[in-house]
DNA sequence: GTGGTCTAGACCACC
DNA sequence: GTGGTCTAGACCACA
């Protein structure tokens, strides 16, 4: 399911962005699947159709889905496309941790401990 | 030397709190420094003195430099901050990713990746 | 054979008249052939008959084709008129660059560059 | 000067975007030059804010300009792109009628043809 | 019905 | 003042 947590500061046109790459990386949309309309998911998440046809032109431009006019939204062919997108914030924070002058090894361990953390809250 | 990237998307005010800390982790800066005025640096990188102000507002908040009144800023004890403030937004990123439903072998592996590609760069 | 890009911008109808035009320009339809009834390629394409009617009517307004009640689209006389048809856009795209200033011996070594191009492809 | 001709039909932002990339490739925009606000040019051209901001936005993602909040859009360095974006169309119209059969010489015909054709208009 | 474009007017952070 | 985001509501071509 596309979600958005309106709590979160960062602009519903990414969340929305990345709710459906994450769609796609994990598998539950398809090269091929129609995505729900601009206007249906706006009505279902108390979106502006407006918000909801930027997402989707982004993704577009993107290369991860294409648009059809009169018909919908589908799904592109992606070389691992969303995958990449999802972790293109990540890519430019070790760019600048490493720029920093901050060691691979100390990234790594950072990583680890986030992630025995995240394990813990199951 | 402490400067900016105009095409950055980060405000400007952050751009210059990561710099300092950068000096200061690069050990370019030590405790008991004086940086310049803000009046000063805002001449040199042709930036509004009060956004100049605003970045060493939050240094001094987040105790990596002191200031005092009539003489200037200065860099505090405890250089640890200034590190731990470089990697506060790899951490961020870490914790978007992971929620993202990355896994953190992936993670590992783009950092190992580009590590790789910066000591080609040399 | 007469085919569709569902992720191409341009029209379905109009890409069906160009579709149709190559055909005929390559000489594998020729004067007399009857096209496959609109129903009949709608269905084999998975589109809306309407816009395969429509398609056919501009073909038909365009001396092109002609159509015989109750028997079906026939390909006319005159095939020059649909490798005009086809080169129409190229026309227009040449006006819009012109205009925008661009000298056409640019145009001319894009052309070069593009062909060349498409000869390696071979 | 920045123009559109609202009796064309193709959209708007898109005849922005072409305007800003001619001033550009016609050296009348040069690196690190402060394109109009768009607040600005919107008035000026008697547009919706929105409009000029949404082909801001596409030159921005296509690198040909750099905005910075609270300071304006900014031409940036551009390795030819601004030109490149202008020839856009007509590279593809190319594509198009080498895909379908006509040969180099013929499109260099027609262009001769234009190009003789727009001379004498002056 | 769909997506695409445009207008109008609002709020925000940054400078 | 700037750009960035969001909402609201309109019109269009296409299917």
């Amino acid at each position: 399911m596309i979600s958005i947590d309106p709590s979160d500061k960062t602009p519903i046109f990414e969340q929305l962005c990345r709710s459906v790459c994450r769609e796609i990386a994990a598998g539950d949309l398809r090269e091929g699947d129609r995505l729900p309309s601009a206007r249906e998911l706006a009505k279902l998440l108390q979106l502006n159709p407006n918000t909801v046809a930027k997402a989707y032109g982004l993704l577009e431009r993107d290369g991860i889905i294409y648009s059809v006019a009169g018909k919908g939204c589908f799904v592109a062919k992606h070389g691992g496309k969303a995958s990449e997108k999802l972790t293109e914030n990540f890519r430019s924070a070790v760019r600048e941790a490493l720029d920093a002058g901050v060691s691979a090894e100390e990234l790594i361990e950072i990583i680890k401990a986030q992630s025995k953390d995240k394990e813990r809250e199951r």
